[in-house]
DNA sequence: CGCACCCTTGAAATTACTCAAGTTCAGTGG
DNA sequence: CCACTGAACTTGAGTAATTTCAAGGGTGCG
């Protein structure tokens, strides 16, 4: 794999490397495709790899006592997921594809190796778990706090990220539910209320065009006027 | 400061360190004492620094658009705050003391040196950076879901870690609500039940002795037939 | 066709929030 | 020594938000 050459080298775990240091990557890394609902791993499961994203969303998930998913963050193009393992622990998460994803499997030795023999993968590993820790942050201000309304807002407003069109794929109903602790049902009605208030327009099966205005006053809390 | 000879020195980043790699120490380390409610940096401030906690209990806060405050995870010894700074990020939090704190102050330079000439930082750096993100899942998963009576068992669980009496020392009400993303109205309710209930008894200023089997029943759902 | 899987909606029940008032207690100044 | 104050805690009553339980609708697929 030419990671030296990667479409997105300058997001990835790798941008601060030279020329030279590549050499010092003497295991393959292996680009992965799957499908939505298919898993990159299991919560629990020894691994001896991370992987970068580079195409797709995944969830990661953990399960409650009662067997209930709970979504933990989304993570799209640029982050690395597993870092755990650098930690030398099992997996923390299952990760699942939400949408057709594409990620680069990078094996713990190689990252070992890079940490040791060259300063410049230092900056990006600690940039990397940086985000993930800013990524769980976000997920609890942002999307666990204030009413169903505001959340789901917020929600449709990371979707977006800064799509030029205003508009994103969005996620089956009980996903959104996981992710910010309502029921299914709660999210149904909520996107049947921006709809209706059309703070929100279905162009395709769960692809939404946005108001990005009317989405940030919602997740203020302001109430629009019908 | 004699890092060799911490008495917590299995807790910290500098647990395998070896004897010669101390001399690789070239700035002090600070050790820093501090009052419940004084805060040990703010969000947004440009730090150089990262802190070990020793002892005593820290609050993490992010601030809402509207001011109020939401706290995004409780840190007690053994863990490092401000670890953004390694990724050249200002402070995301601001870090007030709950109860008497002592920190030690630790220079990113030192950070930064320690992993470019021994390998034996990287574990420990990656297992505090695990730690970290581990705790902001844990608050999502079991801070922020279920029932608030559900959330303040799993607090009082949390608090209560493996003292043997089964006492700990709470929180605020406020500090409590905002953790807990209820108000503080209801933090309030929710304890006045569990004392009823006989799951927690107040010794003293908000020093509880707690029946622990009672509140795992309670972190589960089971509401306690009076 | 019939099943499985979502999505959607309704009505009742529950939970949590809001607003308002009252309490306790430590600190302060007369 | 005692009222006064401010900060935190507590409780009640009414209201709003969310969940629960139940049922109906759509679509794809064997």
């Amino acid at each position: 794999m030419e990671c030296r050459n990667c479409g997105i080298r300058e997001l990835v775990l790798f941008a601060d490397l030279h020329e030279q240091d590549f050499a010092l990557i003497h295991l393959p890394i292996e680009e992965i495709r799957f499908e939505p609902s298919a898993a990159l791993f299991h919560v629990g499961d020894d691994g001896d790899a991370v992987f970068t994203i580079r195409d797709g969303l995944l969830k990661l998930v953990q399960y409650l006592p009662d067997g209930t998913q709970r979504i933990v963050r989304l993570v799209g193009p640029g982050a690395v997921v597993g870092l755990e393992v650098l930690a030398g622990q099992p997996y923390q998460h299952t990760a699942v594809a939400l949408q057709p994803a594409l990620v680069c499997r990078i094996r713990q030795q190689v990252v070992d190796r890079l940490n040791r023999e060259t300063p410049r993968l230092y900056r990006q590993l600690m940039a990397k778990w940086h985000a993930s820790v800013n990524l769980a942050d976000e997920c609890l201000t942002e999307l666990n706090t204030g009413t169903a309304r505001q959340r789901m807002a917020r929600l449709f407003l990371h979707l977006l990220a800064d799509d030029p069109d205003g508009s994103c794929r969005f996620l089956r109903r009980e996903d959104v539910g996981a992710l910010l602790s309502v029921t299914t049902e709660t999210a149904c009605r909520v996107v049947a209320d921006f709809k209706r208030a059309g703070l929100v327009r279905e162009e395709g099966d769960n692809l939404f065009r946005c108001d990005r205005g009317g989405l940030r006053a919602a997740a203020l809390g302001e109430r629009s006027a019908d």
